[in-house]
DNA sequence: TTCCCTAATTTGTGATCACATTTTCGAGGC
DNA sequence: GCCTCGAAAATGTGATCACAAATTAGGGAA
């Protein structure tokens, strides 16, 4: 098995108390951000089947919390019930859904990352040009998981700045879907070949304050990494 | 109010076995898509606020499968929890909200129109033509609920037919979010000035297979609809 | 009548239990 | 060694209970 063992939470999967700053959220919204991050980074492999139970006790949680969180993540598909079992698990990606997919993608990102050119200041950008250090410095030494964070990270601090909620949303629930499926790709890939990202030429449109380059550095930037999923998924 | 009481659900609102044909579904989900439709027709106003056991009761089960399908449509943003309250409510739209609908309708509903074209079969077109005869009906009778449901009927007969799964699910989850505040729009504007419509337009495109016309056709159904909310939302 | 304070009700959240179905796994037979 | 069958464990679903927080209702004082 390539990917981390499912059951070993990092200690504060959930923020406990002092110093998590969600201590005033709710159990099952912990749960999801937990659970959100793991799929969005591929730290579960697409097929993998997951369980209330394991989650839970994995968590230091009662099933409850997680039921909801679940639920939740089953309505954003990032997960399913097979209709056989009712049993969970992280979907497959089909070479229609993927490319639906990719057109859903590169119509919103393109426009969150349009609509974050008028908030953009000079210390957001010195956030991007640091996550775009840890990109680099990731792909250097291998190591795809830090390369998926930090292109995370990348990505969604543009995106929150458009003040866009629904956009937002929606850009959220494609990445969930995407993320485990990426994961896999690129692993196979190795960080050698991975996508040549517009990251370098994002940030200084966003610096000339080019929305138009903006818009086009982003849909170049999507269009290139769904391209190379959508190449494995043929293969 | 001008809305129906919520509290009275149609007797068999969930399937109740031999005459239902979704006996075999789980009871959240059919809780789910009670509510879906209510919501999708716009039978709760904006604001609403709404409860888990009086919806439970209500529908005569218990809180729990409410809890699931209530979470659900908390995550397509159809229900919200108020963050002062956490208490549940229908949510209201926004001006920048309901412009970023219009936007992500106008993207996905043309496109869905458009894959539909080559699945279109002449059973379907004469179910399209009973829709919107429906739909004529209750313009004429003034039957605001009868055209918002025809109208629903009338767009997710063709959607369905696009087999494009991501891209429906998208859509589902824009009506949801426009369904409650279009009905309060449709009926303080009465049935007499109510959107003229595209759909003869759209079965003749469909008729003679021309999917460009199709897409233009649907794009000009949805903005003009959505228009009327824009106006309606800014006095 | 109007205002205010207290008690009763209602609310969402989490935990626990019960149950039917499915999967897992090991013993026994070939 | 390989297969088969049956008991044990695990899983999703629904119901019920407990609890803190918020809302509502009602009665008494001005």
């Amino acid at each position: 098995m390539t990917f981390p063992a499912l059951n070993v939470f990092p200690p504060n999967a959930l923020s406990t108390g002092v110093d998590g700053r969600d201590e005033d959220a709710s159990v099952h919204d912990q749960v999801y951000e937990a659970l959100a991050n793991l799929l969005i980074q591929g730290q579960i492999p697409p097929g993998k089947s997951v369980s209330l139970r394991t989650l839970a006790s994995g968590l230091g949680v009662s099933p409850m919390p997680v039921r909801e969180a679940v639920r939740r993540l089953i309505a954003q598909k990032a997960l399913e019930l097979q209709p056989s079992n009712k049993r969970l698990r992280v979907p497959s990606l089909s070479e229609d859904r993927l490319k639906q997919l990719m057109m859903a993608r590169q119509w919103v990102e393109p426009e969150l990352a349009f609509r974050a050119v008028a908030a953009m200041t000079k210390d957001t950008i010195a956030e991007l040009k640091a996550d775009d250090q840890r990109l680099m410095a990731a792909l250097g030494k291998g190591d795809v998981d830090g390369y998926m964070q930090a292109n995370h990270a990348f990505h969604f601090r543009i995106y929150r700045l458009a003040q866009a909620d629904l956009f937002l949303d929606m850009a959220k629930t494609l990445w969930l879907q995407s993320g485990p499926f990426m994961r896999v790709v690129f692993g196979r890939l190795g960080t050698v070949q991975l996508p040549q990202d517009h990251h370098q030429e994002l940030i200084r449109a966003f610096e000339t304050g080019d929305a138009a380059a903006v818009r086009q550095h982003m849909s170049d930037d999507v269009h290139e990494g769904m391209e190379l999923m959508l190449e494995a998924l043929k293969r």
